[in-house]
DNA sequence: ATGCATGAGTT
DNA sequence: ACTCATGCATA
């Protein structure tokens, strides 16, 4: 993977907060998303155009495109875009209403570099969010946030307590907060299987052409791969999953885009490489 | 940072 | 059996 990143990988647990992570200075953060995103569900917010309606299927994050920059540099800044109209009321203080998939990314990446001044690592803000609101995350959890990995509707619902995280930790009059820990359980779990490329590649394959196949066909797909039919079936699962985040996978660089046909199964699937840490 | 896995809640 | 939110274990 990327060479650039020991940040976190490797000395997880707990780094004391005061490290320093990567060589990001105060100068600059150009990195720009942008992103395709991809469908979400449930009640997104109507983007300009569309009211509330909603049919069986449901225009997702209608987002647009996105902004070109923000001031790095602002540490508290609302983003307040104009709120479409679905929120019939709602007082003009702070924002309670769906936000925006540019709200999200904006949020996100404010974030990210308020916790890294701040000091602290993704873990820490984890397990803070438990010792503060019962609520405890994985350092998985807080990379995925940041990196707008979730879905719409799960990111919205982290962003309420990241925000009040920040609020508390950079104004936190140095809280004791307690590490309260509950043991881990005793439970078992599946070793985590490695599928070899070749075989990821085949799984690929399938995918595009039916994303959802029958019990039936997940069975003698796991024969023919040689593979368990449940790991199979996840790997299927996981696979949807992904097509749903944010910001989907892999990077199409700038200037080398897709020049096919205009024929292929995955139209619109563009995603901007985040520039991670 | 991500891949595979678990579990609760739906359909 | 699927989706969704999450996370252990790993690369």
């Amino acid at each position: 993977m990327a060479a650039a990143n020991g940040a976190q990988a490797g000395l997880l647990y707990s780094q004391p907060p005061g490290f320093t992570v990567n060589g990001m200075l105060g100068a600059a953060q150009p990195a720009l998303h942008h992103h395709g995103l991809r469908d979400a569900h449930e009640e997104p917010p109507p983007g300009p155009p569309g009211p509330p309606h909603h049919g069986p299927e449901h225009p997702p994050p209608p987002h647009g495109p996105h902004p070109g920059a923000a001031g790095p540099a602002s540490a508290s800044a609302a983003a307040s875009a104009a709120q479409p109209g679905p929120p019939p009321h709602h007082d003009p203080h702070s924002d309670e209403d769906t936000p925006t998939s540019d709200d999200l990314e904006q949020f996100a990446k404010q974030f990210k570099q308020r916790r890294i001044k701040l000091g602290f690592t993704q873990a820490d803000v984890g397990l803070a969010l438990g010792t503060l609101y019962g609520n405890v995350f994985s350092q998985t959890t807080i990379c995925r946030f940041e990196a707008l990995q979730l879905s719409f509707k799960n990111m919205c619902k982290l962003k309420p307590l990241l925000n009040k995280w920040l609020e508390e930790a950079d104004s936190s009059s140095g809280s004791p907060t307690s590490i309260d820990k509950i043991a881990a359980q005793g439970r078992k779990r599946k070793k985590r299987t490695s599928i070899e490329v070749s075989v990821k590649g085949a799984l690929e394959s399938h995918f595009l052409k039916c994303p959802k196949p029958s019990a039936q066909e997940i069975t003698s797909l796991a024969d023919s791969l040689q593979l368990e039919k449940e790991v199979v079936r996840v790997w299927f699962c996981n696979r949807r999953q992904k097509e749903k985040r944010m910001t989907p996978p892999g990077g199409t660089l700038p200037g080398a885009e897709d020049v096919y046909g205009a024929s292929r199964d995955t139209p619109p699937h563009h995603g901007v490489q985040t520039p991670v840490q």
